[in-house]
RNA sequence: GUCCCCAUCGUCUAGUCAGGUCCAGGACACCGGCCUUUCACGCCGGCAACACCGGUUCAAAUCCGGUUGGGGACGCCA
């Protein structure tokens, strides 16, 4: 049996999307799977489009989210005396004509097609042309295209989809398309076919908005005497309002970037992807990366698009809800020294991070982590909600502050009465903290609700969070006890 | 206009190929409860779908036909 070899060909025009990062993953985890080889070529050929950003973006966005490769990444430019070679070739041997007609032309031809609501192919105008006439244009110097000669005659070109069974379309749908443009540069059709050829690629698999391409490539693979490839034609993935999800109308939501600087875990982003449109039969629905590579299949890619399901302007679902739904589940699931490898990063960018977490705080630094994030959506919320337990900056959200705070002015006493209670401890515990607090709260006759709720606010800025006395212990005495001294600067100045 | 593909809860989906075990299962979201002196954790419960019409059959989400709806393609883009 021979390997089975899969390429991910993206143009370098935009940024790499959220669907195409999932054609990637599916070609990936399909060259896994069977211990095939996947390859990465950018399809380059549109020079007027193609940007160096963009290259560099989509390997960027494909390292982040561990898609590695076996082979590439090729440039498509950089094989075009073969995909010349092959126009001349069909040319030669009559399976392609040259086409004098001008862009211009063209465009008219189509635009009163489609106002007459007619059909819209080629005419095959310098089909028809006479040896004489064609003799002629090109002693003239009239620039041309190259048209593949789709073959006359009834007949039904079929090939079996690996995701949507046989599909058969008549040859006379297809009409004579341009291989070649007037300048003299390939165009996608051949160039894609040439290389996968030369490529040996075994199984293509990519969106169904390619389908009718698919059509015409069989009959260019005929053509060039080589077998044709497996296709698999994965759904397409449209937004809520079921239109093809795009940068433009959707903005940075639908970029791989746009995940890496929100916090997200690259697995976790991966796993939310390759769910959208495959699933494994069971109700699983978390895997480890073995975990998929044995679980998946092509047959079970399902055959309708599916919805990204995503609100532009909800403040709680920046995203789909299920992608924030699995990166969460991963972060209070993973290995705490993973986590806290991710967590660093972070800290890092924003000048919070100390080597000590490394050494004789590292315990400290992964008992921290997870006492803190069972609450946390993404790895963003350490620097943020979190910040209290890194640095003294933090902010003190609203909310808490006038429910816990300013409702209750005698907090200006009692914090600093409580605050000498913890210096004069000698035991900083849980049990110590939680005592002391009540006791105060008893000797004051308030609730301990106030003290502790009050206490909440002024160390971590929070509304809600774990335990009050486990973060006390957590964050320290020191800062405990400075924090609650500091209560004045809550407070407007009193006159 | 032509061709191609698709159709189960709001969303992702299981079940469809091999019809009965499905008055349709799971997850997310939502709602309620428990836990909690806080809470966005956790646990328990609830809401919610076979697009429509016809046929085949003892029996249809499942097979067949049609209708409707949605998507894709029809570039000297990829």
């Amino acid at each position: 049996m021979t390997e089975t070899r899969l390429r991910f060909p993206p143009s370098p025009t935009g940024y790499l999307h959220i669907g195409g990062a999932r054609t990637a993953l599916y070609n990936w985890l399909y060259a896994k799977k069977t211990g095939g080889k996947l390859v990465l070529r950018i399809e380059d050929t549109d020079v007027e489009r193609s940007t160096q950003e963009s290259i560099q973006g989509i390997l960027d966005g494909l390292e982040w989210l561990g898609i590695n490769f076996d082979e590439g990444p090729f440039f498509q430019t950089d094989f075009s005396d073969d995909h010349c070679a092959a126009a001349d070739k069909l040319l030669a041997e009559g399976k392609a004509y040259k086409c004098f007609c001008t862009k211009e032309d063209l465009d008219a031809k189509r635009e009163a097609a489609l106002a007459a609501k007619q059909n819209l192919g080629y005419d095959r105008t310098c089909l028809k042309l006479s040896e004489a006439e064609r003799a002629e244009k090109e002693a003239a110097g009239v620039p041309y295209v190259i048209r593949f000669k789709v073959p006359d005659g009834e007949r039904v070109i079929s090939y079996d989809d690996r995701i949507l069974g046989r599909i058969d379309c008549n040859i006379k749908e297809v009409d004579d398309f341009v291989i070649v443009r007037s300048n003299g540069k390939p165009l996608y059709l051949l160039c894609n076919v040439v290389d996968d050829i030369r490529d040996r690629i075994t199984h293509i698999i990519r969106g169904q908005d390619h389908m009718t391409n698919t059509i015409r490539q069989v009959l260019l693979y005929e053509a060039l005497g080589a077998p044709i490839p497996v296709f698999a034609h994965m759904p397409l993935t449209l937004d809520t309002k079921k239109a093809k999800i795009s940068k433009r109308s959707h903005g940075e939501v639908v970029t791989v970037q746009f995940y890496k600087e929100h916090g997200f875990l690259p697995w976790a982003l991966s796993n939310f992807l390759v769910l959208l449109g495959w699933s494994p039969g069971n109700d699983q629905e978390i895997f480890s990366r073995e975990e998929l590579i044995e679980a998946f299949t092509l047959e079970r890619i399902n055959k309708s698009s599916s919805i990204f399901n995503f609100t532009k302007g909800d403040e709680k679902f920046f995203t789909d809800p299920k992608a924030i739904a699995i990166n969460e589940h991963y972060l209070r699931t993973m290995d705490i020294v993973e986590l806290g490898e991710l967590v660093k990063v972070e800290l890092q960018q924003d000048g919070l991070w100390d080597d000590a977490y490394e050494g004789e705080r590292q315990k400290w630094y992964h008992h921290t982590l997870s006492l803190i994030r069972d609450r946390f959506h993404t790895l963003k919320d350490f620097t943020t909600l979190g910040r209290a337990y890194f640095a003294d900056d933090f902010a003190v959200e609203e909310k808490p502050l006038n429910k816990n705070v300013l409702k209750h002015e005698g907090l200006k006493e009692w914090f600093p009465m409580l605050a000498d209670r913890y210096a004069a401890l000698t035991d900083f515990s849980l049990e110590e903290t939680e005592r002391v607090a009540r006791e105060l709260a008893e000797e004051l006759d308030i609730k301990p609700g106030i003290l502790i709720n009050g206490m909440r606010t002024v160390v971590t800025g929070q509304l809600a969070g774990p335990s009050m006395f486990d973060i006390l212990v957590t964050i320290g005495r020191d800062k405990v006890v400075e924090r609650l001294r500091d209560i004045d600067k809550f407070f407007p100045a009193a006159a």
